[in-house]
Parts: structure tokens; C-alpha cells; sequence
DNA sequence: CATTTATATCTCGATGTCAAGATACTCGTG
DNA sequence: CACGAGTATCTTGACATCGAGATATAAATG
């Protein structure tokens, strides 16, 4: 690995063939590169490599739980319900820290799956303004099918890494979002 | 960075207050571990945090898009575009696999750049099914300004991260992004 | 206590995306 | 050169998401 920290714009030489493919961010920052040389597009190496895979991953899962009939929205919200534990329940807030959308949806998707029975809403008992959604024991099944099936499907998916490979990306990867998380962006 | 590659399951004990803040994907995994113990979720360790973190860059791109009148959409047709060279022009089906969307989008994206002048339809000379998009010059200043917004942004957020991190960080993405990008998923 | 400020959730209209299918054209074979 | 398979793009209708604002309750302030 070359290392020239001084330097403003490095450019670093792998072989290509020898250790790995090339994806599609290479070819992407190579026409940066002859197009705008004036600008330093290093940080896509990285940024524009996690939005892409997010959205590989995206597909992927809707395909891997639509063996089980749920949605990716559907098993986002059943299993933040499953990992809080029994009673199984949280409030519409609480969901929306885990699943990052906005309350307007949160509303609806909690509304979608009560017509489906996988989940039940409940008043509050010490805050009138507060709901609680709770998870039914067939809302609790079908979370844990899908989990199991989500996890085949991404162990398949890190088989290109070694373990060591593995604990590393995790912790590179919880340095960027721990900013997020914690100081609330 | 304990090593013990024979075992099943293994849990990393970090000392979270010396080396770095907890994120949600450690809360998540966490819970996972209290509630089904049986399971090895080690996989969610990197993919959620692949998931969440394209999440918090989606808010944060629209952001900073938004002081340049742009949607993120818009972004990635445009430089898509931009990035092809002169006379900056590519068909609908490259712009597919550029942005990873479904061609009924795709379309509708070029429709509404069209009507707002920023990219021009053209027939394809070589092949009568064919189009062919073209950018127009304020599409390319647009796009050209809105990168430099970008790029700022992104090296703001990995600031976290040394430049030899960054690279490692990149090098593993890659690992896990070329297959989807190669044999085509 | 009265008033203000903050919190929790919901409502609603606009919009972008997807999946499936339709249409038009090209290419390889026989 | 006719035909079937393949390719490129567009059309359509259903649907999920967002953002802004509405409503109701709680907490803080003087």
C-alpha cells in the first residue's frame, strides 16, 4: 500500500488482475479523473462504494424476503419490534431512531401492517399523547424466518472477505456512522 | 483484534470509551445476541452499517444539493453524463447500470431534466430503437457546480478516518461491490 | 396556576420509484 | 429474406416516501 501523506491527490497503482476486480466506482473515478483533473475525487473511493452497495443490498433483500411474503420495509419494522425484547413493543418514535424515515411514514407503515395483523397499536398508559406498537406472535414468526433467511443471504455476500477483513470493515464502517448516530444529524 | 478463526461465533470485546463511540448497528447487535443467542449475526455488522450509513449520505446529499437547486436524482443523471466527456451524451440503458434504477424511472428522470432544459433528447444515428441523451451546457454547469458541493461534504465526513484507513475502507468495499457490479446481479 | 415551549403522533398532498407489459427495432439462422 | 429471439425504450397504475402542517398532551417557567 502506498502511503505519501504529504501528498494532495494520490494515486494509488493496484493490480487490478492480481488482487481483485475492478467495479464500477473505478471506472467512475477514472472519468473524474481525465475530466476534471483540477478536482480531488478520492472521497468517492469510498462514499460512492457505500451508497451503491446499500443499493445492491436493497435489491438483494427484497428478494430474499419476498420468499417469506414481507417487504423490506415490513421486516424493518417487525424486527426493531422482535430485538426490543418481550413485551415486544416500542413507540412510533423509538422505531423511527432505529429505521431512519420520517414520522408521515412511520404512521403508515404502522397502519399497513396492523391491517395485516403483525403488529397491534396500543395506548400508552403513562403518556396520552404516546402510542405503543406491539408485535403479535405471528408478526414475531415472521420476523424470525426472515432474519434467518437475511442472514444466509448475507453471509453469502461476505464470503469475499476473511474473517479479520470482516471485523475490520465493521469498524472502519462504525467510525462514519457513529458521528451520525450519536450527535444527532 | 482478537484472532480465533476455528470458532463459530465469535464476540469482540472493544474498548468502546478508548478506540471510538458505539454506534446503533452495536445496540442492534447487542439486542440480537440478548434475544436470539442462538443465531450468529455477525453478518449485520458490516451490512447494516453499509444500509444505515447510505441512508444518513441520502439526507446529508440532499442537503447539499439543495443549495445548487438540485434533487439527488437529478445529480447522478447529470454527472453521469458529465462524466462520459464531450459531447456528453449516453443512452438511457448506460444510464441504467450508472444509477441503478429501472428503466420506467430512468425515463421519467429524462423527461423531467428535459422540460427543464438541463439534458436534450436525441435519436440514435446508429440504431432506430435507440436515444440518446445529451447534456446542455447549463446541465453541465449545473452538474459541475454541484460536485464541488459534494465533494467538500464527503471529506468533511471522512475526516474520521486517516487517509491509509480510507484507503484499506475502499480497498474492502470494493471486494464486496465487485461481483454485483461484474457478473452482472 | 397560567402561559409558553417542547414533544408525540397523525393527516394530507405531491412526488419518485417500481414492476409488468407494450412497442419498435435489430440480429442471427436457416 | 423471412422468422424468431433478443434488445432498447417507453407506458401505465399501484404504492411508499417525504415534508409541512395540524392536533393533543406534557413539561417548564414565572
Amino acid at each position: 500500500m502506498v502511503k505519501i501523506l504529504g501528498m494532495k491527490r494520490l494515486h494509488i497503482d493496484r493490480p487490478l488482475t492480481l488482487i481483485g476486480m475492478e467495479d464500477e466506482v473505478d471506472r467512475l473515478v477514472a472519468a473524474w479523473r481525465r475530466e476534471r483533473p483540477d478536482l480531488d475525487v478520492e472521497p468517492l473511493e469510498v462514499l460512492s462504494r457505500v451508497s451503491r452497495l446499500a443499493r445492491h443490498l436493497d435489491r438483494a433483500r427484497r428478494l430474499a424476503f419476498s420468499e417469506h411474503g414481507l417487504e423490506p420495509w415490513e421486516f424493518d419494522v417487525l424486527t426493531s419490534l422482535r430485538r426490543a425484547g418481550a413485551p415486544y413493543q416500542l413507540s412510533p418514535g423509538q422505531l423511527l431512531t432505529q429505521t431512519l424515515v420520517t414520522s408521515g411514514t412511520m404512521t403508515n407503515r404502522i397502519d399497513r401492517l396492523a391491517k395485516k395483523g403483525l403488529v397491534e397499536r396500543l395506548p400508552d398508559p403513562s403518556d396520552r399523547r404516546g402510542v405503543l406498537v406491539r408485535l403479535t406472535p405471528e408478526g414475531r414468526d415472521r420476523a424470525d424466518q426472515a432474519l434467518a433467511g437475511l442472514l444466509a443471504q448475507e453471509r453469502a455476500i461476505l464470503a469475499q472477505l476473511s474473517q479479520s477483513q470482516r471485523g475490520d470493515l465493521a469498524g472502519l464502517l462504525r467510525q462514519l456512522t457513529a458521528p451520525f448516530d450519536n450527535i444527532p444529524g
